[in-house]
DNA sequence: GTCTATACACAGATAGAC
DNA sequence: GTCTATCTGTGTATAGAC
């Protein structure tokens, strides 16, 4: 199913890691062409402009994340906390080895204010994000509290990125997913 | 002390508000002027260029920071948890009423990889954040495990003001607050 | 200290040959 | 589908009058 890597895709690869590392505005469309053996007019032949390029991006990664990771949330016949531990995991090792920290996050802040379509399309993602942990936390701590505990877990998710990526210590994301773990599996426990 | 606003001052609140807003690239020495009632090239007498005057507003936050909040934590008449309290209730006060979220983490992601003068400040900054959480987390919880909470803190902190600049919902910010200090306190009844 | 004017570089995007 | 060439707008920064 998937298929040799067509110039598009590797177009969409070459920008993804310069996006994340660079930014929107510090990323030109010459850098892109450069990144994949291409002249900057070249890339107009795939795509509308600079804009929708980017929105390619985004949805790729989301599509990635949609299937390799927020799927877990809703293997129905897998139980709750081993749910929850693959989930976390599998979200951990993609930061880990993930140059310039999140796009998502890091286009969160840069541009969102200013491309509408970007903004929408960054907020689904994150609304996907939240409602899969919402799916695994009902299960564990209710539906009560299940919704703004699935929101910490994404901003403390985020917030490590930023520092990981700003300091140069790469087990905060571990840190983090240990300490949520805990917490989350001791006050089943107390329930 | 606090002497009248010099035009130098004025010129940092107003690049404070755009950069936050609208990011570093994309705000332009036309927008500031224009926002102070300027004209580009009027900037340069006072700056010696967009860098400089980026470096010269992340001072100004941080400074606001040690003095209003961090300043908090080294008050050792007061009891931790009450200063632990407080200081998270400033941060939270602080972030509520700003637009476009935190200058510093902003900075972070967008600009730190490709302006190293910058990125310094911006690393001087969280560290004073994390070793003010520290000098308080240590009378709470002990040495050994204050650092680690430390990080863990300002990672929610700033992954919470992230999305709530996305989304819509002030509260978060506050939900991570109580949340906080609940875990915090019961840990230590139980030790 | 602020203005007008401008230099200079480079961005995103398009046209048309091959 | 990629190239050369170019258009057009705009960015940072500077020079010099007032």
């Amino acid at each position: 199913m998937p298929n040799i890597k067509t110039d598009r895709d590797s177009i969409i690869g070459s920008s993804i890691r310069l996006f994340k590392v660079n930014g929107y505005y510090n990323t030109t469309m010459a850098d892109i062409g450069k990144a994949c053996g291409l002249i900057k007019g070249s890339i107009y032949h795939h795509f509308s402009g600079k804009e929708d390029l980017a929105l390619e991006c985004l949805r790729y990664i989301q599509n990635l994340f949609d299937e390799k990771i927020f799927s877990i949330a809703y293997e129905i016949d897998v139980p709750p906390q081993e749910r929850l531990r693959l989930f976390m995991e599998r979200v951990d090792d993609y930061f880990a080895n993930s140059e310039g920290g999140c796009l998502l996050g890091n286009f969160a802040l840069e541009v969102s204010n200013n491309i509408p379509s970007i903004k929408k399309q960054i907020i689904e993602y994150f609304d996907s994000w939240e409602a899969a942990l919402y799916e695994i936390l009902r299960c564990i701590i209710g539906e009560a509290d299940a919704r703004q505990y699935a929101v910490q877990i994404v901003a403390g998710t985020q917030g490590c990125v930023m520092l990981m990526r700003l300091h140069n210590k790469p087990n905060l994301l571990e840190v983090h997913r240990q300490e949520t773990l805990k917490l989350l599996f001791q006050s089943q426990d107390l329930s």
